[in-house]
DNA sequence: GGAATGTATTTGAACTTTAAACAGTTGCCG
DNA sequence: CGGCAACTGTTTAAAGTTCAAATACATTCC
């Protein structure tokens, strides 16, 4: 009752293991670049899913899915953008429940430099490390892993 | 002064979205297989290393750039794996500034089960969501990202 | 209409991570 | 030797994240 596992082959073992490594690595990388004009990569998500959404505005646990945070942690962050002034709370006039979560002007102004910088660094030390070719697998293959997980709006 | 920025194409953008909520949702499911049983991915890393090293033993900096982790964050974890019984410190005799992880008995012991679990988590919420070549892909680019941003022992 | 149940967000305490400062050690160069 | 720069690991405090409980509105079903 106690095997029944199937390990990982050498080549597999090393594959994941550089996906973990090079995963940290990046994440790392993009942070830093981030971080010098004062906001980490899972803030400049929330900014950059508000600022492609209709009217700059999103639900907080519809957002809160996007960006694969829980419900609580938006919270907190949205309250620390707010304060940025990048962002602004709405309570929904339909669902006086929920609340919208909303981009300024200022929130608008700033994503458009931290924009640059984003690419900028994502290019650098992801997408131009590899051929096309093997960018769009990863990509295809994530792609796969996002709909086995729940791709939808499940949490 | 202000362009010169390559934006990504459609195609890229979507893969490198894929890439981030993939990896997000990954990250989530491995860490709940884990902690299940206390654990979290990142603890885990750490025992394996050991597990793995010569006399089950490391000295703090190496491992922490073989997990990517901070210095400082391998110190606090390293107090917790200590408390749970599975990770000694030891200090060296060579160099005395150095300090050295040692997996104990104990360690190994749960290392066993939770490798179950935890290869289990990996198969199934990624190696087995998609084609060898696509995973052995996947391997290959993110070893070029390791090696871009420094895949030694720096830091 | 109102109790029971369900959903959306917040709150606050516990815990983890980060950043900066610290204390001991080593090693080199004059 | 003497001192200074560089290194290792820890500490501390602040910042961020998680978890569980609380709050507030909505819906359902008698």
């Amino acid at each position: 009752m106690t095997d029944e596992v199937r390990w990982l082959s050498e080549d597999e073992q090393r594959s994941w293991r550089a996906f973990l490594r090079g995963h940290r690595m990046l994440a790392e990388a993009l942070d830093e670049a981030l971080l010098v004009h004062g906001i980490r990569l899972s803030e400049y998500e929330i900014l950059s899913m508000l600022s492609e959404a209709a009217g700059g505005r999103l639900r907080m646990s519809v957002l809160a899915d996007m960006v694969v945070q829980s419900r609580s942690r938006l919270t907190h962050t949205a309250t620390r953008l707010e304060r940025l002034g990048w962002v602004e709370r709405h309570s929904c006039l339909e669902d006086r429940r929920g609340v919208e979560l909303v981009l300024t002007d200022a929130g608008r102004e700033a994503l458009e430099n931290l924009s640059r910088v984003h690419v900028t660094s994502v290019r650098e030390s992801l997408v131009d490390q590899m051929t096309p070719e093997e960018f769009a697998v990863l990509g295809q293959a994530m792609a796969k892993v996002v709909a086995a997980l729940g791709g939808g709006t499940e949490r």
